[in-house]
DNA sequence: ATATTAACTCGTCAGGGGTG
DNA sequence: CACCCCTGACGAGTTAATAT
């Protein structure tokens, strides 16, 4: 699957040359009303547009001639060279708006919101949010894990051979359950953690083979299986780092939304402000 | 009650960017 | 340059609303 072949590849094309995008619902709660403003990614258009009935381009700036020749895949690729991610946008947007007014009528009106601001400022952290969801395990006292009314047992195996390091001081551990079933179980956190079950074989991605070791935590790896155990490693990253990404992208949209009502907020303010001036100097001349 | 459709979520892949 | 992270794109599955 490449890039090029997707239907949205032209439109990515032209991401850069769109300033502004606004998504106007009607009748839609205000969660799904967003002005997307020139940095966003075109894909988050894409995003949104599974979330919303109609997207309104409002204004978009006018594409270079030599843009037009979609054919050119080096082009396009130089197009659709990377923007900024959303943890550094977040990083931008999260620094205060120049008018001081503005922070008090944010407040207001973020307080309807709740929990935003503080959301999108948190994404500045590694932090990693583990939903409790019926796959979710529970450290016990005993050392044990349980999930709904199994109970799964971690063995204090040796950290080279069943336990990965994965992305910042995420570790996961290989741990068998009392199906049989092998997971892969974060530890070194608090709180509530997601385990992930290694397919079996009925369920296995395509082009993994995944071989069962009976459970034997910490007993030397065979070949094919630390292969499969690798690129079930890589798969738990992406998956995780996919979650994180679209959390990101929501607490975006949300801060988006939030600086839109300010900004709305703080026009109607000086929009009033400057017509009780207005009068005051036209009872003056008067 | 069933079929259809839209909206949404999730996992995976691909590929660019950053870093040691 | 290899490795890892991030994120767009895509497909599959689920759910809720609507049509028949």
């Amino acid at each position: 699957m490449s890039e090029g072949s997707s239907p949205n590849a032209l439109e990515s094309s032209r991401g850069p040359s769109i300033s502004v995008v606004q998504v106007s619902i009607p009748n839609q709660p205000v969660q799904m009303q967003s002005v997307i403003q020139s940095h966003v990614q075109p894909s988050v258009i894409h995003a949104t547009r599974q979330t919303v009935p109609t997207i309104q381009v409002v204004r978009v700036a006018p594409v270079e001639d030599d843009m037009s020749d979609d054919s050119d895949g080096k082009k396009r690729r130089e197009i659709l060279s990377r923007r900024p991610s959303y943890r550094k946008i977040l990083n931008e947007l999260s620094s205060p708006v120049s008018v001081s007014r503005i922070d008090e009528e944010s407040n207001s009106s973020q307080s309807q919101d709740g929990e935003s601001e503080d959301a999108a400022s948190n994404l500045t952290a590694n932090s990693l949010h583990y939903q409790q969801t019926p796959g979710t395990f529970q450290i016990n006292a005993d050392g044990t894990m349980t999930q709904g009314l199994q109970t799964l047992t971690m063995t204090n195996a040796s950290p080279t051979s069943t336990t990965a390091v994965t992305a910042g001081a995420t570790i996961v551990q290989y741990a068998t359950g009392p199906d049989g079933q092998h997971y892969y179980i974060p530890v070194g956190n608090t709180g509530t953690m997601q385990a992930y079950q290694i397919a079996t074989s009925g369920t296995l991605p395509q082009g993994v083979v995944m071989t069962t070791t009976g459970g034997s935590i910490g007993s030397p790896p065979q070949l094919g299986e630390e292969a499969a155990r690798k690129r079930e490693l890589r798969l738990l990253k992406n998956r995780e780092a996919a979650r994180e990404c679209r959390h990101k992208k929501k607490e975006y949209v949300k801060c988006l939304e939030n600086r839109v009502a300010v900004l709305e907020n703080q026009n109607k303010t000086l929009i009033e402000e400057l017509k009780a001036l207005k009068e005051l100097y036209c009872q003056k001349e008067g």
